[in-house]
DNA sequence: TAAACCTTGACACGACCGTGGTAAGGTTGT
DNA sequence: ACAACCTTACCACGGTCGTGTCAAGGTTTA
């Protein structure tokens, strides 16, 4: 048993053979060669990128994301430091440094005690 | 205590105002308000804004990029949906469709016994 | 050997990203 | 009251994404 070329690959998956090869550069889906150099797409190739094109249209994803969530995912240091960082919601006022914090302080703490007459006053917790 | 005004706020954290409000809008950096509608960034969002700018740079990542890791971490089922399609990597030809299969072998069968003579076939794994 | 494929590389082009600027109008501080 | 802020809403502009097409050259097949 063997695979498709690019064009009948194209024809069969709904993409273009133009967009399979930017699929391919983009580390999404990849596909074994021929001695010569053509790409074959076999049925697990086909299937994937079925499944691609549903999870674009029904989350209305880009490429561009899901290359990123592949980076994400080879990735573990990034994911880890951006997990970190989406985890760290605004909070803690006490964490940050005596220095900054006295900078403004400084600054505005006339008019800012004049402000306290207002009655609303937003606090760091954010959405 | 209190928070820094826009430009303050920029000042401090090496972004531009004009970034800030990016920033905001796409979700990563939000700020409470005063009454008149000012953004106002305490120590938190300072905090949060210079360390996204170090992520941002240590990884070479984009606001894009961070933008769709939040969407990813709020939205579970994008989430899922992602990891399980990129962890799918290409594998079990049984899955597929018997008819399909049929429509190339039919056409190909011919030259693809011809094929066989070549002693390369590559198969379904992928890198 | 000629037609019909395949390959990579380049040009093109609309859409959006990252960024700055400006305009029109409200708020704050002196 | 006036300067110096802030707000939102636009225009602009180079860069990249997604996509097509074309050129120059190798492969397969009839």
């Amino acid at each position: 048993m063997e695979a498709l070329t690019i064009h009948e690959a194209a024809e069969t998956t709904g993409w273009s053979s133009r967009m399979l090869r930017y699929i391919e550069r983009s580390g999404l889906v990849e596909t074994p060669r021929s001695e010569s150099g053509y790409r074959l797409y076999g049925p697990a190739q086909l299937q994937r990128l079925r499944t691609l094109r549903e999870l674009l249209q029904k989350f209305e994803v880009s490429l561009t994301d899901v290359g990123f969530a592949l980076r994400l995912e080879r990735d573990p240091e990034l994911r880890a430091a951006i997990e970190d960082w989406l985890r760290a919601e605004a909070h803690r006022p006490e964490h940050v440094a005596q220095s900054e914090w006295m900078s403004w302080e400084q600054r505005k703490h006339e008019r800012l005690l004049q402000a306290s007459t207002q009655s609303n006053t937003p606090v760091a917790e954010v959405r």
